[in-house]
DNA sequence: TGGTGGAAGATTGCATTCAACCTTAGCGCA
DNA sequence: TGCGCTAAGGTTGAATGCAATCTTCCACCA
Protein backbone atom coordinates (compact mmCIF):
# COMPACT_ATOMS: atom_id res chain seq x y z
CA UNK A 1 0.00 0.00 0.00
CA UNK A 2 2.54 2.27 0.69
CA UNK A 3 5.12 0.48 -1.81
CA UNK A 4 3.31 1.58 -4.85
CA UNK A 5 2.66 5.19 -3.34
CA UNK A 6 5.97 5.87 -2.70
CA UNK A 7 7.54 4.83 -6.08
CA UNK A 8 4.11 6.54 -7.74
CA UNK A 9 5.71 9.53 -5.52
CA UNK A 10 9.44 9.21 -6.50
CA UNK A 11 9.15 9.01 -10.30
CA UNK A 12 6.79 11.90 -10.16
CA UNK A 13 9.23 13.86 -8.27
CA UNK A 14 11.43 12.83 -11.16
CA UNK A 15 9.17 13.17 -14.00
CA UNK A 16 8.26 16.74 -13.21
CA UNK A 17 11.91 17.84 -12.55
CA UNK A 18 12.13 18.24 -8.71
CA UNK A 19 14.86 15.98 -9.28
CA UNK A 20 16.61 17.19 -12.08
CA UNK A 21 18.43 14.59 -14.69
CA UNK A 22 21.62 13.54 -13.86
CA UNK A 23 21.28 15.12 -10.34
CA UNK A 24 22.03 12.94 -6.69
CA UNK A 25 19.82 11.08 -4.89
CA UNK A 26 20.37 11.64 -1.18
CA UNK A 27 18.36 8.49 0.33
CA UNK A 28 18.65 10.36 3.94
CA UNK A 29 16.81 13.72 2.65
CA UNK A 30 14.61 11.59 1.13
CA UNK A 31 13.74 9.23 4.12
CA UNK A 32 13.30 12.65 5.95
CA UNK A 33 10.85 13.95 3.41
CA UNK A 34 8.87 10.52 3.68
CA UNK A 35 9.01 9.88 7.30
CA UNK A 36 10.36 6.34 6.19
CA UNK A 37 13.37 4.48 6.74
CA UNK A 38 16.09 3.54 4.21
CA UNK A 39 15.08 -0.12 3.82
CA UNK A 40 11.73 0.77 2.00
CA UNK A 41 12.82 3.79 0.29
CA UNK A 42 15.86 1.21 -1.05
CA UNK A 43 13.32 -0.93 -1.91
CA UNK A 44 11.16 1.92 -4.31
CA UNK A 45 14.90 2.96 -5.99
CA UNK A 46 15.40 -0.68 -6.71
CA UNK A 47 11.85 -0.63 -8.98
CA UNK A 48 12.98 2.55 -10.36
CA UNK A 49 15.96 1.82 -11.37
CA UNK A 50 14.81 -1.49 -13.12
CA UNK A 51 12.00 0.68 -15.31
CA UNK A 52 15.40 2.70 -16.02
CA UNK A 53 13.97 6.33 -14.35
CA UNK A 54 17.30 6.47 -12.08
CA UNK A 55 20.62 4.99 -12.63
CA UNK A 56 22.32 2.93 -9.53
CA UNK A 57 26.21 2.87 -9.49
CA UNK A 58 27.21 -0.01 -7.28
CA UNK A 59 28.44 2.07 -3.69
CA UNK A 60 28.21 5.39 -5.31
CA UNK A 61 24.53 5.95 -4.76
CA UNK A 62 21.20 6.37 -7.02
CA UNK A 63 21.00 9.31 -9.84
CA UNK A 64 18.19 10.61 -11.91
CA UNK A 65 18.92 8.86 -15.25
CA UNK A 66 19.95 11.93 -17.89
CA UNK A 67 18.80 11.27 -21.56
CA UNK A 68 20.99 11.42 -23.86
CA UNK A 69 19.81 12.10 -27.68
CA UNK A 70 19.35 8.43 -28.41
CA UNK A 71 17.86 7.47 -25.04
CA UNK A 72 15.32 10.15 -25.94
CA UNK A 73 14.86 8.54 -29.58
CA UNK A 74 14.70 4.72 -28.43
CA UNK A 75 12.16 5.86 -26.19
CA UNK A 76 10.01 7.76 -28.60
CA UNK A 77 10.47 4.50 -30.71
CA UNK A 78 9.09 2.54 -28.21
CA UNK A 79 5.95 4.37 -27.96
CA UNK A 80 5.28 4.66 -31.54
CA UNK A 81 5.54 0.62 -31.39
CA UNK A 82 3.23 0.95 -28.35
CA UNK A 83 0.99 3.22 -30.16
CA UNK A 84 0.87 1.60 -32.84
CA UNK A 85 -0.32 -1.54 -31.37
CA UNK A 86 -3.15 0.14 -29.30
CA UNK A 87 -4.50 1.73 -31.92
CA UNK A 88 -4.91 -1.60 -34.28
CA UNK A 89 -6.35 -3.09 -30.93
CA UNK A 90 -8.43 -0.07 -29.59
CA UNK A 91 -10.02 -0.30 -33.51
CA UNK A 92 -11.42 -3.51 -32.73
CA UNK A 93 -12.51 -3.29 -29.42
CA UNK A 94 -13.61 0.52 -28.68
CA UNK A 95 -16.93 0.88 -27.19
CA UNK A 96 -19.32 3.66 -28.07
CA UNK A 97 -18.70 5.00 -25.12
CA UNK A 98 -15.32 4.97 -25.09
CA UNK A 99 -15.36 6.69 -28.10
CA UNK A 100 -17.61 9.38 -27.29
CA UNK A 101 -15.33 10.36 -24.06
CA UNK A 102 -12.11 10.50 -26.64
CA UNK A 103 -14.11 12.94 -29.15
CA UNK A 104 -15.02 14.84 -26.36
CA UNK A 105 -11.42 14.88 -24.94
CA UNK A 106 -10.72 16.20 -28.74
CA UNK A 107 -13.47 18.46 -28.97
CA UNK A 108 -12.28 20.33 -25.51
CA UNK A 109 -8.64 19.82 -26.98
CA UNK A 110 -9.21 21.97 -30.32
CA UNK A 111 -10.77 24.41 -27.68
CA UNK A 112 -7.49 24.94 -25.86
CA UNK A 113 -6.32 25.28 -29.05
CA UNK A 114 -8.25 28.20 -29.89
CA UNK A 115 -8.21 29.53 -26.74
CA UNK A 116 -3.64 29.21 -27.00
CA UNK A 117 -4.04 27.39 -23.57
CA UNK A 118 -0.67 25.30 -24.26
CA UNK A 119 -1.06 23.47 -20.63
CA UNK A 120 -4.63 22.99 -21.01
CA UNK A 121 -4.18 21.54 -24.55
CA UNK A 122 -1.03 19.17 -23.31
CA UNK A 123 -3.64 17.52 -20.68
CA UNK A 124 -6.14 16.81 -23.41
CA UNK A 125 -3.55 15.72 -25.56
CA UNK A 126 -2.04 13.35 -23.16
CA UNK A 127 -5.65 12.06 -22.09
CA UNK A 128 -6.54 11.50 -25.63
CA UNK A 129 -3.76 8.85 -26.06
CA UNK A 130 -4.01 7.62 -22.85
CA UNK A 131 -8.07 7.09 -23.41
CA UNK A 132 -6.37 5.37 -26.67
CA UNK A 133 -4.28 2.56 -25.07
CA UNK A 134 -7.08 2.22 -22.39
CA UNK A 135 -8.89 1.41 -24.96
CA UNK A 136 -7.38 -1.19 -26.39
CA UNK A 137 -8.20 -3.53 -23.57
CA UNK A 138 -4.36 -4.63 -22.71
CA UNK A 139 -3.40 -4.29 -19.28
CA UNK A 140 0.22 -5.24 -20.09
CA UNK A 141 0.53 -2.71 -23.24
CA UNK A 142 -1.38 0.39 -20.72
CA UNK A 143 1.53 -0.39 -18.09
CA UNK A 144 4.17 -0.24 -20.44
CA UNK A 145 2.94 2.53 -22.27
CA UNK A 146 2.65 4.38 -18.98
CA UNK A 147 6.04 3.55 -17.44
CA UNK A 148 8.23 4.87 -20.84
CA UNK A 149 5.91 7.77 -21.71
CA UNK A 150 6.97 8.99 -17.89
CA UNK A 151 10.39 8.76 -19.10
CA UNK A 152 9.69 11.37 -21.85
CA UNK A 153 6.50 13.26 -20.37
CA UNK A 154 8.32 16.18 -20.09
CA UNK A 155 9.93 16.27 -23.73
CA UNK A 156 6.63 15.39 -24.66
CA UNK A 157 3.87 17.72 -23.32
CA UNK A 158 6.18 20.70 -21.83
CA UNK A 159 8.15 21.85 -24.37
CA UNK A 160 6.94 25.07 -26.38
CA UNK A 161 5.82 24.92 -29.77
CA UNK A 162 5.28 26.97 -32.51
CA UNK A 163 2.36 27.67 -34.15
CA UNK A 164 2.42 26.04 -37.40
CA UNK A 165 3.39 22.83 -35.27
CA UNK A 166 0.83 22.79 -33.23
CA UNK A 167 -1.65 23.72 -35.46
CA UNK A 168 -0.55 20.58 -37.64
CA UNK A 169 -0.79 18.69 -34.38
CA UNK A 170 -4.75 19.42 -33.94
CA UNK A 171 -4.90 18.50 -37.76
CA UNK A 172 -3.32 15.58 -37.19
CA UNK A 173 -5.30 14.23 -34.30
CA UNK A 174 -8.40 15.27 -36.45
CA UNK A 175 -7.60 12.74 -38.64
CA UNK A 176 -6.86 10.08 -35.81
CA UNK A 177 -9.94 10.78 -34.27
CA UNK A 178 -11.35 10.09 -37.53
CA UNK A 179 -9.90 6.65 -38.31
CA UNK A 180 -10.85 5.45 -34.69
CA UNK A 181 -14.34 6.21 -36.07
CA UNK A 182 -13.98 4.54 -38.84
CA UNK A 183 -12.21 1.74 -37.32
CA UNK A 184 -9.31 1.93 -40.20
CA UNK A 185 -6.47 0.16 -37.73
CA UNK A 186 -3.95 0.75 -40.71
CA UNK A 187 -4.42 4.23 -41.02
CA UNK A 188 -4.81 4.85 -37.25
CA UNK A 189 -1.71 3.35 -36.89
CA UNK A 190 0.16 5.43 -39.43
CA UNK A 191 -1.15 8.34 -37.91
CA UNK A 192 -0.34 8.01 -34.74
CA UNK A 193 3.38 7.06 -35.85
CA UNK A 194 3.66 10.46 -37.90
CA UNK A 195 2.53 12.29 -35.09
CA UNK A 196 4.60 10.78 -32.83
CA UNK A 197 7.60 11.53 -35.19
CA UNK A 198 6.49 14.80 -35.74
CA UNK A 199 6.29 15.40 -31.25
CA UNK A 200 9.58 14.06 -31.56
CA UNK A 201 11.41 16.64 -34.46
CA UNK A 202 10.25 19.27 -32.59
CA UNK A 203 11.58 18.44 -29.19
CA UNK A 204 15.22 17.60 -31.09
CA UNK A 205 14.47 21.33 -31.85
CA UNK A 206 13.98 22.24 -28.60
CA UNK A 207 16.81 20.70 -27.85
CA UNK A 208 15.49 19.06 -24.71
CA UNK A 209 18.14 16.15 -24.44
CA UNK A 210 22.01 17.17 -23.65
CA UNK A 211 24.75 15.12 -24.50
CA UNK A 212 26.05 13.29 -21.48
CA UNK A 213 29.03 15.30 -20.52
CA UNK A 214 27.16 18.46 -21.04
CA UNK A 215 24.61 17.31 -18.49
CA UNK A 216 27.11 16.17 -16.27
CA UNK A 217 28.73 19.47 -16.09
CA UNK A 218 25.56 21.84 -15.52
CA UNK A 219 24.40 19.79 -13.05
CA UNK A 220 27.81 20.43 -10.78
CA UNK A 221 27.31 23.52 -11.58
CA UNK A 222 23.92 23.88 -11.01
CA UNK A 223 24.42 21.68 -7.72
CA UNK A 224 27.05 24.27 -6.49
CA UNK A 225 25.31 27.49 -7.26
CA UNK A 226 21.69 26.32 -6.15
CA UNK A 227 22.12 23.69 -3.08
CA UNK A 228 18.74 22.80 -3.27
CA UNK A 229 15.79 21.85 -6.20
CA UNK B 1 26.91 -6.28 -8.86
CA UNK B 2 24.84 -9.22 -6.58
CA UNK B 3 21.69 -7.50 -6.71
CA UNK B 4 21.21 -7.63 -10.81
CA UNK B 5 22.60 -11.36 -10.35
CA UNK B 6 20.13 -12.18 -7.98
CA UNK B 7 16.82 -10.53 -9.69
CA UNK B 8 18.37 -12.66 -12.99
CA UNK B 9 18.14 -15.73 -10.91
CA UNK B 10 14.85 -15.76 -9.51
CA UNK B 11 13.57 -14.50 -12.79
CA UNK B 12 15.20 -17.61 -14.07
CA UNK B 13 13.77 -20.02 -11.43
CA UNK B 14 10.07 -18.22 -12.31
CA UNK B 15 10.54 -18.82 -16.43
CA UNK B 16 12.15 -22.25 -16.05
CA UNK B 17 8.96 -23.13 -13.86
CA UNK B 18 11.04 -24.11 -10.67
CA UNK B 19 8.93 -21.55 -8.92
CA UNK B 20 5.54 -22.71 -10.49
CA UNK B 21 2.75 -20.37 -11.59
CA UNK B 22 0.75 -19.26 -8.76
CA UNK B 23 3.38 -21.16 -5.84
CA UNK B 24 3.76 -19.41 -2.49
CA UNK B 25 7.24 -17.86 -2.44
CA UNK B 26 9.13 -18.68 0.73
CA UNK B 27 11.16 -15.67 1.49
CA UNK B 28 13.26 -17.77 4.55
CA UNK B 29 13.83 -20.91 1.92
CA UNK B 30 15.25 -18.45 -1.14
CA UNK B 31 17.29 -16.67 1.72
CA UNK B 32 18.77 -20.07 2.51
CA UNK B 33 18.82 -20.62 -1.08
CA UNK B 34 20.90 -17.86 -1.83
CA UNK B 35 22.94 -17.17 1.36
CA UNK B 36 21.55 -14.19 1.46
CA UNK B 37 19.55 -11.69 4.32
CA UNK B 38 15.97 -11.17 3.25
CA UNK B 39 16.87 -7.53 2.64
CA UNK B 40 18.08 -8.10 -0.40
CA UNK B 41 16.17 -10.81 -1.54
CA UNK B 42 13.10 -8.34 -0.56
CA UNK B 43 14.84 -5.72 -3.03
CA UNK B 44 14.81 -8.12 -5.99
CA UNK B 45 11.13 -9.55 -5.67
CA UNK B 46 9.99 -5.96 -5.74
CA UNK B 47 11.76 -5.82 -8.99
CA UNK B 48 10.05 -8.66 -10.31
CA UNK B 49 6.92 -8.01 -8.98
CA UNK B 50 6.92 -4.07 -10.93
CA UNK B 51 7.93 -6.45 -14.61
CA UNK B 52 4.70 -8.38 -13.38
CA UNK B 53 6.52 -11.60 -12.98
CA UNK B 54 5.47 -11.96 -9.54
CA UNK B 55 2.66 -10.54 -7.44
CA UNK B 56 3.29 -9.70 -3.62
CA UNK B 57 -0.24 -9.56 -1.82
CA UNK B 58 0.45 -7.08 1.18
CA UNK B 59 0.96 -8.53 4.22
CA UNK B 60 0.47 -12.00 2.74
CA UNK B 61 3.93 -12.48 0.70
CA UNK B 62 5.04 -13.04 -2.89
CA UNK B 63 3.57 -15.37 -5.38
CA UNK B 64 4.40 -16.52 -9.00
CA UNK B 65 2.62 -14.86 -11.23
CA UNK B 66 0.17 -17.13 -12.60
CA UNK B 67 -1.03 -15.98 -16.29
CA UNK B 68 -4.71 -16.20 -17.13
CA UNK B 69 -5.88 -16.39 -20.84
CA UNK B 70 -6.08 -12.87 -20.83
CA UNK B 71 -2.69 -12.34 -19.71
CA UNK B 72 -1.70 -14.84 -22.02
CA UNK B 73 -3.29 -13.05 -24.81
CA UNK B 74 -2.19 -9.21 -23.46
CA UNK B 75 1.81 -10.18 -23.94
CA UNK B 76 1.32 -11.75 -27.16
CA UNK B 77 0.23 -8.35 -28.09
CA UNK B 78 2.60 -6.69 -27.11
CA UNK B 79 5.67 -9.05 -28.18
CA UNK B 80 3.63 -8.41 -31.57
CA UNK B 81 4.13 -4.75 -31.56
CA UNK B 82 7.44 -4.76 -30.39
CA UNK B 83 8.56 -7.38 -32.70
CA UNK B 84 6.78 -5.22 -35.79
CA UNK B 85 8.73 -2.26 -34.39
CA UNK B 86 11.96 -4.04 -34.13
CA UNK B 87 11.72 -5.15 -37.60
CA UNK B 88 10.88 -1.76 -39.15
CA UNK B 89 14.07 -0.51 -37.26
CA UNK B 90 15.63 -3.28 -38.27
CA UNK B 91 15.23 -2.89 -41.85
CA UNK B 92 16.56 0.37 -41.40
CA UNK B 93 19.94 0.03 -39.78
CA UNK B 94 20.45 -3.91 -39.89
CA UNK B 95 24.63 -4.34 -40.84
CA UNK B 96 25.49 -7.28 -43.56
CA UNK B 97 27.64 -8.83 -40.30
CA UNK B 98 24.26 -9.03 -38.31
CA UNK B 99 22.26 -10.10 -41.40
CA UNK B 100 25.01 -12.76 -41.81
CA UNK B 101 24.31 -13.48 -38.50
CA UNK B 102 21.00 -14.57 -38.76
CA UNK B 103 20.61 -15.81 -42.07
CA UNK B 104 23.44 -18.49 -40.45
CA UNK B 105 20.87 -19.16 -37.13
CA UNK B 106 18.12 -19.43 -40.11
CA UNK B 107 20.07 -21.95 -41.64
CA UNK B 108 21.03 -23.89 -38.72
CA UNK B 109 17.28 -23.91 -37.60
CA UNK B 110 15.80 -25.18 -40.48
CA UNK B 111 18.66 -28.25 -40.10
CA UNK B 112 17.32 -28.84 -36.87
CA UNK B 113 13.85 -29.29 -38.16
CA UNK B 114 15.13 -31.11 -40.72
CA UNK B 115 16.41 -33.06 -37.79
CA UNK B 116 12.89 -33.16 -35.77
CA UNK B 117 15.11 -31.55 -32.86
CA UNK B 118 12.45 -29.44 -31.33
CA UNK B 119 14.81 -28.31 -28.32
CA UNK B 120 17.38 -27.42 -30.57
CA UNK B 121 14.94 -25.85 -32.90
CA UNK B 122 13.33 -23.54 -30.45
CA UNK B 123 16.95 -21.84 -29.72
CA UNK B 124 18.16 -21.12 -33.16
CA UNK B 125 14.52 -19.36 -33.50
CA UNK B 126 14.52 -17.15 -30.05
CA UNK B 127 18.10 -16.33 -31.00
CA UNK B 128 16.83 -15.26 -34.18
CA UNK B 129 14.18 -13.10 -32.65
CA UNK B 130 16.64 -11.41 -30.80
CA UNK B 131 19.22 -10.92 -33.31
CA UNK B 132 16.33 -8.90 -35.19
CA UNK B 133 15.58 -7.00 -31.82
CA UNK B 134 19.47 -6.45 -31.71
CA UNK B 135 19.58 -4.80 -35.14
CA UNK B 136 17.06 -2.19 -34.29
CA UNK B 137 19.48 -1.15 -32.35
CA UNK B 138 17.53 0.41 -29.58
CA UNK B 139 18.09 -0.32 -25.82
CA UNK B 140 14.67 0.42 -24.76
CA UNK B 141 12.78 -1.71 -27.34
CA UNK B 142 15.30 -4.83 -26.38
CA UNK B 143 14.83 -4.48 -22.63
CA UNK B 144 11.40 -4.32 -22.59
CA UNK B 145 11.21 -7.20 -25.23
CA UNK B 146 13.56 -9.09 -22.57
CA UNK B 147 10.98 -8.43 -19.73
CA UNK B 148 7.87 -9.54 -21.84
CA UNK B 149 9.27 -12.43 -23.55
CA UNK B 150 10.44 -13.74 -20.35
CA UNK B 151 7.39 -13.69 -19.48
CA UNK B 152 5.34 -16.22 -21.80
CA UNK B 153 8.71 -17.96 -22.91
CA UNK B 154 7.35 -21.34 -21.83
CA UNK B 155 4.58 -20.75 -23.70
CA UNK B 156 6.38 -19.93 -26.70
CA UNK B 157 9.64 -22.31 -26.38
CA UNK B 158 8.39 -25.30 -24.69
CA UNK B 159 4.74 -26.33 -26.12
CA UNK B 160 5.10 -28.99 -28.33
CA UNK B 161 4.12 -28.30 -32.09
CA UNK B 162 2.09 -30.72 -34.60
CA UNK B 163 4.48 -31.36 -37.76
CA UNK B 164 2.22 -29.11 -40.15
CA UNK B 165 2.64 -25.94 -37.75
CA UNK B 166 6.21 -26.35 -37.46
CA UNK B 167 6.59 -26.64 -41.09
CA UNK B 168 4.32 -23.52 -41.49
CA UNK B 169 6.71 -21.98 -38.90
CA UNK B 170 9.91 -22.85 -40.81
CA UNK B 171 8.41 -21.25 -43.82
CA UNK B 172 7.30 -18.32 -41.84
CA UNK B 173 10.65 -18.10 -40.97
CA UNK B 174 11.80 -18.27 -44.70
CA UNK B 175 9.97 -15.25 -45.91
CA UNK B 176 10.87 -13.36 -42.48
CA UNK B 177 14.58 -13.77 -43.59
CA UNK B 178 13.67 -12.75 -46.89
CA UNK B 179 12.08 -9.53 -45.76
CA UNK B 180 14.64 -8.75 -43.97
CA UNK B 181 17.19 -9.67 -46.85
CA UNK B 182 15.36 -7.06 -49.07
CA UNK B 183 14.68 -4.45 -46.08
CA UNK B 184 10.94 -4.93 -46.64
CA UNK B 185 10.10 -3.55 -43.19
CA UNK B 186 5.88 -3.64 -43.77
CA UNK B 187 6.13 -6.91 -45.23
CA UNK B 188 8.76 -7.86 -42.15
CA UNK B 189 6.25 -6.54 -39.56
CA UNK B 190 3.26 -8.12 -41.23
CA UNK B 191 5.43 -11.53 -41.35
CA UNK B 192 6.46 -11.19 -37.92
CA UNK B 193 3.14 -10.50 -36.48
CA UNK B 194 1.60 -13.16 -38.59
CA UNK B 195 3.84 -15.97 -37.11
CA UNK B 196 3.80 -14.60 -34.07
CA UNK B 197 -0.21 -14.84 -33.82
CA UNK B 198 0.49 -18.33 -35.46
CA UNK B 199 2.74 -19.44 -32.30
CA UNK B 200 -0.05 -18.11 -29.90
CA UNK B 201 -3.17 -19.57 -31.43
CA UNK B 202 -0.74 -23.07 -31.28
CA UNK B 203 -0.17 -22.70 -28.01
CA UNK B 204 -3.58 -21.65 -27.05
CA UNK B 205 -4.37 -24.90 -28.25
CA UNK B 206 -1.62 -26.49 -26.14
CA UNK B 207 -3.75 -25.19 -23.47
CA UNK B 208 -1.02 -23.72 -21.23
CA UNK B 209 -2.05 -20.80 -19.81
CA UNK B 210 -5.30 -21.82 -17.30
CA UNK B 211 -8.01 -19.87 -15.56
CA UNK B 212 -6.99 -18.46 -12.14
CA UNK B 213 -9.41 -20.31 -10.43
CA UNK B 214 -8.45 -24.00 -11.43
CA UNK B 215 -4.42 -22.94 -11.74
CA UNK B 216 -5.29 -21.95 -7.91
CA UNK B 217 -6.61 -25.46 -6.87
CA UNK B 218 -4.19 -27.44 -9.08
CA UNK B 219 -1.44 -25.13 -6.92
CA UNK B 220 -3.15 -26.62 -3.65
CA UNK B 221 -3.43 -29.80 -4.44
CA UNK B 222 0.05 -30.10 -6.06
CA UNK B 223 1.56 -28.04 -2.87
CA UNK B 224 -0.03 -30.62 -0.60
CA UNK B 225 0.97 -33.88 -2.96
CA UNK B 226 4.45 -32.83 -3.29
CA UNK B 227 5.57 -30.57 -0.74
CA UNK B 228 8.27 -29.07 -2.52
CA UNK B 229 9.19 -28.01 -5.87
C1' DT C 1 -21.68 -32.15 15.65
C1' DG C 2 -20.90 -27.85 13.41
C1' DG C 3 -19.59 -23.14 13.98
C1' DT C 4 -17.41 -19.25 16.20
C1' DG C 5 -13.93 -16.85 19.11
C1' DG C 6 -9.45 -16.41 20.50
C1' DA C 7 -4.72 -17.36 21.28
C1' DA C 8 -0.29 -19.10 19.62
C1' DG C 9 2.79 -19.43 15.87
C1' DA C 10 4.55 -17.82 11.72
C1' DT C 11 5.39 -14.27 8.35
C1' DT C 12 5.65 -9.80 6.57
C1' DG C 13 7.10 -4.83 6.67
C1' DC C 14 9.96 -1.59 8.56
C1' DA C 15 13.60 0.37 11.68
C1' DT C 16 17.91 -0.07 13.38
C1' DT C 17 22.62 -1.60 13.32
C1' DC C 18 26.97 -3.07 11.39
C1' DA C 19 30.54 -3.73 7.85
C1' DA C 20 32.54 -2.29 3.36
C1' DC C 21 33.46 1.13 0.24
C1' DC C 22 34.00 5.76 -1.60
C1' DT C 23 35.13 10.60 -1.01
C1' DT C 24 37.82 14.16 0.58
C1' DA C 25 40.53 16.96 3.43
C1' DG C 26 45.02 17.38 5.34
C1' DC C 27 49.82 16.25 5.56
C1' DG C 28 54.34 15.11 3.83
C1' DC C 29 57.62 15.06 0.19
C1' DA C 30 59.80 16.18 -4.15
C1' DT D 1 54.23 25.02 -5.18
C1' DG D 2 52.34 20.90 -6.89
C1' DC D 3 51.62 15.97 -6.43
C1' DG D 4 50.74 11.75 -3.97
C1' DC D 5 49.50 9.31 0.20
C1' DT D 6 46.87 8.52 4.33
C1' DA D 7 43.31 8.73 7.48
C1' DA D 8 38.90 10.38 8.91
C1' DG D 9 34.24 11.09 7.74
C1' DG D 10 30.33 9.93 5.25
C1' DT D 11 27.54 6.93 2.38
C1' DT D 12 26.07 2.65 0.60
C1' DG D 13 24.86 -2.34 0.99
C1' DA D 14 23.49 -5.96 3.88
C1' DA D 15 22.13 -8.32 8.44
C1' DT D 16 19.55 -8.33 12.37
C1' DG D 17 15.74 -7.10 15.49
C1' DC D 18 11.06 -5.65 16.45
C1' DA D 19 6.17 -4.45 15.80
C1' DA D 20 2.03 -5.49 13.05
C1' DT D 21 -0.56 -8.58 10.51
C1' DC D 22 -2.13 -12.98 8.90
C1' DT D 23 -2.85 -17.97 9.43
C1' DT D 24 -3.98 -21.92 11.91
C1' DC D 25 -5.48 -24.67 15.41
C1' DC D 26 -8.11 -25.66 19.43
C1' DA D 27 -11.42 -24.92 22.88
C1' DC D 28 -16.01 -23.57 23.86
C1' DC D 29 -20.79 -22.99 22.88
C1' DA D 30 -25.22 -23.53 20.49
Amino acid sequence: MLHEELVANLRNMLVEGQIPPGARIDERELCARFGISRTPLREALKVLASEGTIVLLPHKGARAAKLTRKDVADLFEVVEGLEAKAGELACERITEAQLAEIAAAHHAMVEHHKAGDLAAYYRCNRTIHELIVAAADNAVLAGLYQSVTARIRRARFVAPMSPEHWALAVLEHEAILNALVRRDSRALAYLLGRHLRHKREETERAGFAADAEQTTRNRKARTRAAGEG
